[in-house]
RNA sequence: GGGUGUUUAGCUCAGUUGGUUUAGAGCGCUACCUUGACAGGGUAGAAGUCAGCGGUUCGAAUCCGUUAACACCCACCA
């Protein structure tokens, strides 16, 4: 069989891509063995693979497809999520290029946009996933507008509103003036800015004179409806019950009193606005203000602003201070830092607004929650440091502003039959909505024409954090036997952005619905960063094409690249290069299979190198098993992958297949079939990592059918392993390493054949004997020192040392130096140990063992310093 | 303003309840090595006052205090 010298991942992809789904390894239906389940986080619908998917969703499939081995029903459910506000803002640009505004269309018709748009670009990204090796149940893929889980949404809606939890009220909402919708706190982003403060005069209503106020909003004054100042400021009790005028508007307002005004900002007095600030607004509610919206929904101004209506807030920022000036109110301008909320999705500077909106009460929801995840861990984040974050959150939580202003998503199911505000039902159905309107109104004659249903939309995240249920259908069919068997499910793996967007809320509707938690475990990535630090953004166009760096360095090299530098919780510093380390690797296995199957099968007899070798390697991969086994229980990914590379890299090819090959190229049948199995053990352990290469090279390892295939192979049970004959190893690895360093120092050529006096001996290096002589590096071992006129050079390998005869080519100060540097090293340690152990502090109080093994160092220091100091002196002679 | 975390080799990071460590890995770097698995390779090597200061302890990269830099989260002071 001719196999390239290469490793072309990209010819390979496909076609065992194409092959796990033929066979369906994938599918999972409920059965008789434990459930191993995993919920994608699901990404937006019409979105593009990035770096952030690849990385979290490399790591599920590692998850998923480890357990599969491990005999579990391995379940991962993907999908996509409708992103309300972000599909919506897609459609609307789309539509405006082509001539067409959202107000000029119908809600159906531009529903019907939206979908069109949606089967257009919708589930690229699953597609996407794909060509990374995700190994998810596609024929379990969801969609949150799906009819399931639309029927989920609303049956919670309904549920929640009738158990009290919903709400509907008229409060100061975040409104994004560009998407014209509200926005939950959340989906706010706090950026300081740099901004001015203004001072402007406020003429007296009866009096001569003015006061001064300071505001960093000037725009609103066409919505004041007070000045504020604090009741024990004695600057200005002489304004007490005194009225002011708006500047330039010219409209009379009182002057009020309350402790809220910190004297110490600005000139302590406060102009008040309750449309526009929710501190004024709960201002306005003491005191009993009028409010005066001055802003249209897209953030000019309205007609209350006399002239400048019509005009954006920040143009008319700017020409009212001019007028301002110009009519002698402005007092000064002065840069001040303010906190500006942006909108999370659309960037617009964010609005407090009064308006009609849903909300969920949180507190009592949270209570099990809370508890879930501090008390009785039954949902454990990781990193654990969330938990703070977590807590903070939970135990500050407020409710949960569910409306928006949109059409692209679950149209809210209340529905009005009268004019007056709280002339509405909420159903989940238009039937059930008529006949509860005609039993609250009384009146059997309303029809469903009577009928309007509240035009808003529910926030995204009101369908997500129902997803580990509603995938299962387990919202409108609570006991069907899916949702009993997958749910909770085991682990999720997201990042910390969406702790409280998504996590926090799916386990309080875990609770609240299922009184269990949707998942056990909570793995949060880091933050993709480019290697500068930065994050990665569309701005900076840092961010590498995610389907590029499959492209070019294989899906397998890119998984690797990044599973090698991420721990769970840290960002990460992506650089390419970590993906050539990943095609390298990828590589280097394909080239040791090369070689593997490039050996001619001969009737020598087993060599005794060969065979030591063997059970040295069987051993070291259980230990570095062990290793890996334990670094998944504490999700470290990352190491575990190390522990492999290491143990392929240095263990197999530079140690084992080093020991075994022949310069004939010829090899026992039996030695092969032990390296062929020892070969396929590393591809079952490598298979999460790399899964379409393992699966290539297990199919020229032997025939294999389809039942047969490494994706549903075993995983290798965690057997014992001999310390001891690994730690004896570890000193012929020492050993050899140490005479190479003395070939090079002494300039002897590699194959120079070279006779090795062990002088004082306690390891059996005679067992390793026919492994020395394999690996060309001693030509014969002497159990014996030499004479005293023997000339050569000495080296020590933990207590052992060394001597190498050399006829005429010591160098008689250098290995002087080499020497008394050895010396000088040794007698250091020893110090240091003996401080230790002459401290009765010490003695008394350390653990026994530890002074047992401090005794042993020093024992083992004075032995070499004697050696060394012997050595010297038959130097100097 | 409150909180959390980070700071260990040129880079990215380990270091698990203080003691097998006068500190480890991977990458990079330097020198040498190519006719058979792989130069996407091999061998060897250099490289760190564990951010600064103070404390606890027989013993500190590890615990405590403090300072500094950076990162993130939360927060309605105009």
């Amino acid at each position: 069989m001719d196999i390239p010298p290469k490793f072309k991942s990209q010819e390979i992809e496909d076609k065992w891509y194409q092959y796990w789904i033929d066979n369906q390894y994938f599918r999972s239906i409920p059965d008789a063995r434990e459930p191993y389940t995993i919920v994608i986080p699901p990404p937006n619908v019409t979105g593009v693979l990035h770096m952030g998917h690849m990385l979290n969703n490399s790591l599920q499939d590692i998850l998923i497809r480890r357990a599969r081995m491990k005999g579990f029903n391995a379940c991962w459910v993907p999908g996509t999520d409708h992103a309300s506000i972000a599909t919506e803002a897609k459609v609307v640009a789309k539509l405006k290029k082509e001539g067409i505004e959202k107000s000029d269309l119908s809600r159906d018709e531009f529903m019907k946009h939206a979908w069109e748009w949606t089967h257009e670009y919708g589930g690229v990204i699953l597609d996407q996933l794909k060509k990374l090796g995700c190994s998810c149940d596609w024929d379990r893929t969801q969609f949150t507008l799906n009819d399931n889980l639309s029927a989920s949404v609303i049956k919670v809606f309904v549920d929640l509103y009738q158990k009290g939890l919903i709400y509907k009220g008229y409060r100061m909402v975040n409104w994004d003036p560009e998407a014209q919708t509200t926005l939950s706190d959340e989906e706010v982003i706090h950026e300081e800015k740099q901004g001015l403060l203004y001072y402007i005069n406020y003429p007296l209503a009866e009096d001569e004179g003015s006061l001064t106020i300071a505001t960093t909003r000037p725009e609103t004054i066409f919505g004041d409806t007070a000045i504020c100042i604090h009741p024990k400021d004695e600057r200005f009790t002489m304004l007490h019950g005194k009225k002011a005028i708006v500047p330039i508007v010219g409209r009379e307002i009182p002057i009020i009193l309350d402790d809220y005004v910190d004297p110490a900002f600005g000139t302590g007095c406060l102009k008040v606005t309750p449309a526009h600030d929710p501190n004024d607004k709960a201002l306005g509610e003491r005191h009993q203000l009028e409010v005066i919206d001055v802003f249209h929904p897209d953030g000019r101004l309205n007609e209350h602003a006399g002239d400048w209506e019509g005009e954006d807030r920040f143009v008319a920022r700017k020409s009212f201070i001019k007028a301002l000036e110009k009519e002698g109110f402005l007092v000064k301008k002065e840069n001040h830092i303010n906190n500006v909320g942006t909108s999370e999705r659309t960037k617009a500077v964010i609005e407090p607004r009064l308006s009609d909106q849903w909300f969920l009460k949180m507190e009592t929801l949270a209570e099990p929650a809370i508890k879930a995840v501090l008390e009785s861990e039954e949902v454990a984040l990781l990193p654990k440091k969330f938990k703070n974050t977590y807590r903070h959150w939970m135990e500050n939580i407020r409710d949960w502003n569910i409306s928006r202003q949109l059409w692209w998503g679950h149209q809210i199911p209340a529905y009005y039959y009268g004019k007056g505000k709280n002339d509405f039902v909420v159903a989940a159905t238009q039937d059930k909505a008529l006949s509860l309107a005609q039993e609250k109104t009384g009146n059997p004659k309303l029809t469903v024409a009577d009928l309007r249903q509240d035009e808003d939309v529910l926030d995204t995240w009101f369908s997500s954090w129902l997803w580990p249920i509603s995938v299962f259908d387990g919202v409108v069919h609570p006991e069907n036997e899916e949702v009993n068997y997958y749910y909770p499910t085991q682990d999720l793996v997201t990042g910390p952005d969406i702790l409280f967007f998504w996590v926090a809320r799916m386990i309080i509707s875990g609770y609240e619905l299922r009184q269990k938690p949707p998942f056990e475990k909570v793995y949060l990535t880091g933050l993709v960063r480019d290697k500068q630090g930065r994050k990665m953004s569309k701005q900076l166009g840092n961010s590498p094409d995610a389907l590029g760096l499959i492209d070019t360095f294989g899906a397998d090299a890119v998984r690797v690249g990044l599973m090698l530098s991420t721990a769970a919780g840290n960002d990460l510093l992506f650089d390419e290069s970590l993906c050539q380390q990943g095609k390298n690797f990828s590589n280097k296995i394909w080239n040791a299979y090369r070689l593997i199957q490039s050996w001619e099968v001969s009737d020598h007899s087993l060599s005794p190198a060969a065979d030591v070798a063997l059970e040295w390697y069987e051993n070291s991969f259980n230990r570095a098993l062990e290793q890996v086994e334990d670094h998944f229980s504490k999700y470290r990914v990352s190491d575990a992958l190390m522990t492999l590379y290491k143990l392929v890299w240095d263990d197999f090819c530079s140690w084992l297949l080093e020991a075994i090959k022949t310069p004939d190229n010829s090899i026992d049948i039996l030695t092969k079939t032990r390296v062929i199995a020892l070969f396929e053990n590393n591809l079952r352990v490598l298979h999460p990592f790399m899964p379409f290469l393992t699966e290539e090279l297990w199919h020229f390892c032997g025939t294999r059918t389809p039942n047969e295939a490494l994706v549903i192979s075993q995983w290798p049970t965690p057997a014992p392993f001999d310390k001891k004959l690994l730690d004896d190893f570890d000193q012929i690895q020492q050993l050899i390493g140490a005479v190479r360093k003395f070939r090079k120092e002494k300039n002897i050529g590699f194959k120079a054949a070279i006779q090795l006096h062990v002088i004082n001996d306690k390891t059996p290096w005679n067992q390793y004997e026919s492994l020395l002589k394999q690996l060309g590096f001693i030509e014969n071992f002497l159990y014996e020192s030499p004479s005293d006129s023997q000339m050569g050079g000495t080296f020590r390998v933990g207590g052992a040392e060394f001597f190498i005869p050399l006829e005429g080519r010591i160098d008689v100060d250098a290995e002087r130096q080499k020497l008394e540097e050895e010396l000088q090293y040794a007698q250091g340690f020893l110090q240091s140990v003996e401080k230790k152990l002459s401290n009765e502090r010490f003695v008394n109080n350390a653990p026994k063992q530890v002074v047992a093994i401090e005794k042993k160092k020093a024992a083992d220091a004075v032995l070499k310093i004697r050696v060394l100091k012997e050595s010297l002196a038959k130097l100097m002679q």
